[in-house]
DNA sequence: AGAATAGTGTCTTTGAGACAATATCAA
DNA sequence: TTGATATTGTCTCAAAGACACTATTCT
């Protein structure tokens, strides 16, 4: 920065308009699982959905919005999003990402008000209490197709199209599927994840590629029992299948080989 | 936004402490290119540079900086990176990108200062004119490793250390090379721009697989003259090489297949 | 047996990895 | 002829892609 005072005594920022505010906006995502009513065994139907507020004051009095809130001086926006998050969530240490700013002159009404917008990936378990305290009230999960087609708030419709974007590239790129998975998960479980926020994904013999340890450099791993046998799970099917988890490796992509 | 005021006439934002200011911060990178002393053809030597500023006021008077500056009410935050962009180095139309808001409480003695990120890629050839006229001045490019030597204002060591992973990563998953070479430009040229900005990169058969467009799905393509024959290049050595140029196809990358 | 998921077998083609060998051509 | 860069040849082994086939177990 090469503007503005000569020396601290005769410094003062207000002889330049300062911005009205400056808050965190998240995208919470979740993905449900319902049963599917078959008397046998079965996948559940996932879905991906967003957590709206509806909002009670001016501007845009009654319409819904992402949850979000003004940062302090006293905390980094980054801080101010996770106590947003934990406000309406009730959920901590969950995995939350800054993505993007939004700044175009007029967006809110209110002033010069700059919006930092996180995406949070928020598992369906953590979110089970809320979700009956608040049935009936202004905070509701929504799928993101009905969401993007409400008429929201601000630019939110925007950030929640830019968020979308970003899960989904980040779903093929990163281990992110692993925040809606349990510790120990099946493959088709993984798959079906995967599915749910990139409806295009597809892949023939995704258990072939996902095992062969050498390609993917094994960011999953079988589970074993203390004795060292497989650990399987019956879940979803009469079948046992193998469980898997998350390994700590960091997959490394990249276009020139 | 779920806080605040019931209506138009009786909100006050001023009811809350607000920002000082609302800056963005941009990390330029160049890459030089000097002639080796050989008497034959040969590759030039090539250098990742960043340019800094050198600050006239207080804080952080003397020491050297980032350039950048306060965002108006009357431009987003993008608009004011490329503004300042054009005035410190007079280009335009360059990449720029943002990638981190910085917000720590104390980052900036002047106040609650919250400072928006970008980097930029531009060719040498476009900073020449201002190398020129700026020889002696506050203004200078200095190599990454100098720079990340140096005590830089505010919390602009972190900024730079993290663009430069972000150039990194993005130098391997997307098409940004581009930007630092020319139109047309030999396999050589390719892997040394992206071993300049990543040296732990390596590929022993680099032009099989970057010419298997199989895999790569096309990212560049050679180059052919009017009649259809191939156009070779003999600027840095005897035997002529090929020309290739990027696509506008973009790179996709997953981990799963 | 049928339903629903979980895997394996087999074949073909393509690519990765290593590294030696050859091509070009001005000085 | 040499030096410097730009390729190609030739192996081997791993992986991608397709898709039919087998396995498990409850109802």
């Amino acid at each position: 920065m090469s503007e503005s005072a000569t020396n601290e005594s005769n410094y003062t920022s207000s002889r330049y308009r300062t911005p009205d505010g400056a808050p965190a906006d998240i995208v919470i995502f979740t993905i449900t699982s319902t049963e599917r009513g078959t008397a046998k065994k079965s996948l559940p139907y996932r879905e991906l959905q967003v957590l709206l507020i509806q909002r009670k004051n001016w501007p845009f009095e009654g319409q819904w919005a992402l949850p979000g809130g003004f940062s302090k001086e006293t905390e980094s926006i980054h801080e101010s999003a996770k106590r947003e998050l934990q406000e309406e969530t009730g959920v901590e240490n969950v995995h939350i990402e800054y993505f993007n700013v939004y700044s175009a002159p007029g967006r809110d009404p209110r002033g010069w008000i700059i919006s930092h917008a996180f995406f949070a990936l928020v598992n369906e378990a953590h979110l089970i209490n809320r979700k009956a305290a608040d049935d009936a009230s202004d905070v509701r999960l929504f799928t993101v197709e009905e969401a993007l087609r409400m008429n929201l708030a601000f630019d939110h419709h925007q950030i929640l199209r830019d968020a979308l974007e970003q899960i989904r590239r980040r779903m093929l790129t990163t281990t992110i599927a692993k925040e809606f998975l349990p510790e120990e998960f099946t493959i088709s479980e993984l798959y079906q994840v995967i599915q749910t926020v990139v409806p295009a994904f597809e892949e023939r013999n995704f258990i072939r590629k996902i095992t062969s340890t050498q390609s993917r450099k094994g960011i999953i791993e079988e589970v074993r029992d203390r004795r060292g046998e497989p650990k399987m799970s019956n879940k979803y099917s009469q079948r046992a299948a193998q469980l898997y988890r998350f390994t700590d490796a960091e997959p490394q992509l990249s276009i020139y080989g």
